[in-house]
DNA sequence: CTGAAAGCGCTAACAG
DNA sequence: CTGTTAGCGCTTTCAG
């Protein structure tokens, strides 16, 4: 009798590690999952049967029978922007470690895309799921409530999560990097960010931006708001664009350090002595910032501590214990350099 | 009787939604799968059934059943560096069309973590893999053997892919700048790269270089080879350093461009004219090398078109289509600006 | 500490 | 075009 016996793919079965052992299929289980129930000379006959067979255990019928996966969905706007794929990797390391492993989407910044991939993402039962991106459809958020699975999102620190959040909240930044432009006085300030209209995270640094001159009693200037892509030739354009208005601003507030990286090289290519002639200042602090010149003033967020904390908040409720807070504020800093 | 009889879970199966349309369970499987071989009133029918329950499909189940995942696994060196995302992205993106998602993996460049990756990933029982490497332990390529997938890899094209490699070729690439550098009457050439113990990539390229100042007759200097972790801060540290050296480089290729621009930054800072103090070039063309002052003469890699033919030779052999040939040369693409 | 029986929810293979 | 039967490879549950 062959010792491995599973004719549609040749490869070895529990079963085969089983009689190999002569042992019974559960004990072979329990040595994978559970080696201390076990007795050792039990467990070594095991292990070496397992060697000799070249056995890969089947986590697909496991999860059947068990009904977990091991598997955590991570649905990102895009992987193109590096600020994601920070938070990712801590993500990822943390989960790995406790035999967790991630499935990835890409949403593309929309909401019907979000609702379509977690629609077929279900369908493979992850135990848990990480969002970036706090704003959904309304089938989406029927859909994670159907999943009964622990959530968290991030990318803004809303009010209403899914189930948790963690991250910083980007209207106080975005409020917070406007009231420290305002205070080195700087009044007629411009807004660079992201198209708004599909992305809550732009939205709310705008709203932050808006709300900080309102506090001031500077008048909102709609002119002064600029939706771009994100990029270093985005960000010089853009500059160029707003300073050749009728009315320039005194400052920028670029909402991401790519374009304040590019908009600083438009200004040293142009002779724009910065912060004089315009004030500069991004969001992120990507390892550009401290380097540029004038280094970038910007914010600093906590970019791979959020992805940490995700996976600690996740799997700590995959363990049974309960998450409180559900809202988790990491906070953020103005790291204040020379551009402003 | 209800019409949702799950007990463990709550959830709906195919089993309450054949029995709401009044067909059998194959019926219903073949409204998700083969729509066409269904009337279209019994189409219908089932479709209402699949509405009215809030029917999510087990692909749990069905991968046991059927032995597909439709899962890809993805391992990449790390996800911090963008020009990963570059390629993830693109290799979702297709993928994603033909109903497969990603698994991801990160092997952080150690061929150790590799194997410990794949070894446990393999329990998943992926459909196909995507390496982002090519140099493995001997373990992995038994691993690899093994699971009887398709399999590409990329970051280098290697002359002895595990099974399919798509990609441009590191040591032609560093040849073909050093070439470039050489025929601009540049001979004392410094190499600032990665660190190449666990690199191939890193360790081809260098090669590369290497071998184009052999050819040109050029005497290699050790001292003039540097190895450092990637970011604009490294790459000036590593400029000052080399330009300190009793006989300084004429020209310094930086085997990435965020050290290349950080180099030509701490020229700008210094004063030092570029290219006439020293010539510095990058690698990979990301945004910010066209903006650079000045502009950062690179070599561009398509990162993207990687990640999109790589999903393609997947498809095409998960769809039983024989891939020739299994070795695939994108090319690169020397972009010459004003730094060198 | 070890085992036997009974599924997990779906699809393949064959019928009709 | 639709259905029946028989698993996929594992874990759960309950015994011993």
């Amino acid at each position: 009798m062959p010792l491995i016996t599973n004719r549609s793919t040749g490869r070895a079965r529990m079963q085969d590690v089983a009689r190999r052992a002569g042992v019974s299929m559960i004990t072979v289980s329990r040595v994978l999952h559970n080696p201390e129930k076990v007795a050792a000379d039990t467990r070594e006959r095991v292990a070496q049967a397992i060697r000799a067979t070249g056995y890969v255990p089947n986590l697909v019928a496991g999860s059947l029978a068990s009904n977990r996966t091991y598997t955590i969905l991570a649905l990102v706007p895009t992987l193109t922007n590096p600020v994601f794929g920070q938070t990712l990797h801590a993500l990822e390391e943390v989960l790995r470690r406790h035999g967790y492993h991630l499935l990835l989407g890409n949403s593309g910044n929309s909401p019907q895309e979000e609702e379509a991939l977690l629609a077929t993402f279900l369908a493979r039962r992850p135990d848990g799921i990480f969002l970036h991106n706090t704003s959904h459809t309304p089938a989406t958020h029927r859909l994670l409530a159907r999943a009964r699975v622990p959530i968290v999102e991030t990318g803004d620190l809303s009010r209403t999560p899914a189930d948790m959040v963690v991250s910083y909240s980007n209207f106080a930044a975005g409020k917070a990097m406007t009231a420290y432009l305002l205070g080195k006085s700087y009044r007629r300030i411009a807004f660079v960010g992201a198209v708004q209209r599909m992305n809550e995270r732009a939205r709310q640094r705008c709203r932050g931006y808006q709300a900080a001159l309102r506090q001031a009693g500077v008048p909102l200037d709609a002119a002064l708001i600029v939706e771009a892509t994100l990029g270093p030739r985005q960000g010089a354009e853009a500059l160029v664009s707003l300073l050749a208005r009728r009315r320039p601003p005194q400052a920028v507030f670029f909402a991401g350090d790519a374009w304040a990286v590019g908009a600083l090289l438009e200004c040293e290519r142009r002779g724009w002595p910065v912060p004089q002639r315009v004030a500069i200042v991004g969001f992120d602090d990507q390892a550009m910032a401290a380097e540029a010149i004038p280094p970038l003033t910007t914010v600093r967020v906590p970019r791979a501590e959020i992805g940490r904390r995700a996976a600690e908040m996740l799997l700590d409720r995959l363990h049974g214990k309960p998450v409180v807070p559900r809202r988790e504020d990491l906070g953020f800093r103005i790291v204040a350099r020379g551009s402003a």
